[in-house]
DNA sequence: GAGAATCATTGACCTGAGTTAAGAAAATAA
DNA sequence: TTATTTTCTTAACTCAGGTCAATGATTCTC
């Protein structure tokens, strides 16, 4: 895979964060990368998480395991942050997160973290920023729960994320909505008419 | 209603976060209280925040409004925190937040939450923890919706929170759970046998 | 390219929740 | 208390999604 260039990643960064010229410096020089391969897990359920990442290129499934059944909730593609829920509060992950495709990313573990924040304390404002986004992000992801049909749903991210539809197999998309994969083939076939 | 006592306070809080003997002192002195009338909007759609609630006594409910149909997604009693998004974003409220009975809380806003913070920096840890603790506590109540039927819900809800079924009327039970009330009524008459 | 495995679709049947409408029970007001 | 409003229950019907099973369609492997 062709590794993603300084001017892509700034640019991917900053439609995420504000960054400011000086700053793109520091972070630059300070980038630390991951490869994960295909169908390689980030994190399994019971581990903590040590790293938390932010996606150059791939795409990343989260999901819990029920009675050997995958409940996907959550894809991670290019330019969107994963952090773990074990990273943040040191606690034994409830989920898995496995790369769908092989996956490139940015690495951010609390030691350097630690040590930029010394270093450039005008990066606490980012990191509060980002936490205040994943909040906001969950509470959203919760209401579209709560307030849509699986179909409305489909629509949503047909619209939102047309991408995924193309990269990620059917019976896995269903799962993300709520449903069974034979639900999701008759709401495709009400749809076309 | 008769008012809360310090003793009291302390031991709802010190449940909530952990409390050191000097904290204690600091945290009575600065005490900010606010009764809230039964029907009263703490917040209203659209509105910012402008403050959070530690609850001393009575229940909150949060809800959207669909097409003008409550959709509750939580109650908040005694002991716990209500800390609005819009109050943490500062973008204007999705939800309503409306006391089902006559509320006594205490109030925390921006401005002396600073103030405090400047004055006892050993209270940093404690707004971290709180934070923390919300983002694990949403991600849970996620989970729950995903892994569980309105029925399991019920009965993890009359397991858990004996108290809401006695003081929340049903309709607003079921609205929590995400069904209509008589579906509700039909899963109670379904677990009688 | 043949065969195997995985994934997607379809049909028949079941079940739980929504809808509508009616009446019973409980809470509130007069 | 009685009257009135609100809340709860029940019944009949509809419908979306689950389950099971069979069949196509793709993809993977050799």
């Amino acid at each position: 895979m062709n590794f993603p260039s300084n001017k892509y990643i700034i640019q991917l960064l900053s439609d995420f964060v504000p960054i400011s010229k000086d700053m793109e410096e520091i972070i630059i020089k300070h980038l630390e990368f991951k490869t994960i391969s295909k169908q390689e897990n980030v994190i399994r359920e019971g581990q903590i998480a040590q790293e938390c990442l932010f996606i150059l290129k791939g795409c990343i499934k989260k999901y819990y395991l029920v009675d050997g059944e995958e409940r996907i909730t959550n894809f991670y593609t290019e330019g969107q942050v994963v952090t773990p829920n074990s990273y943040t509060n040191k606690k034994p992950s409830k989920y898995f997160l496995t790369a769908l495709e092989e996956t490139i990313a940015l690495v951010g573990d609390p030691d350097t973290e630690q040590e930029a924040l010394k270093k450039y304390p005008q990066l606490a404002s980012v990191t509060g920023i980002i936490t205040e986004k994943l909040m906001v992000k969950l509470s959203d992801e919760f209401d579209n729960r709560i307030n849509h049909s699986p179909e409305e749903r489909y629509l949503q991210l047909i619209k939102e994320r047309p991408d995924i539809l193309q990269r990620v197999p059917q019976y896995q998309i269903a799962s993300y909505l709520g449903i069974k994969p034979e639900s999701l083939s008759r709401i495709r076939k009400r749809l076309k008419s």
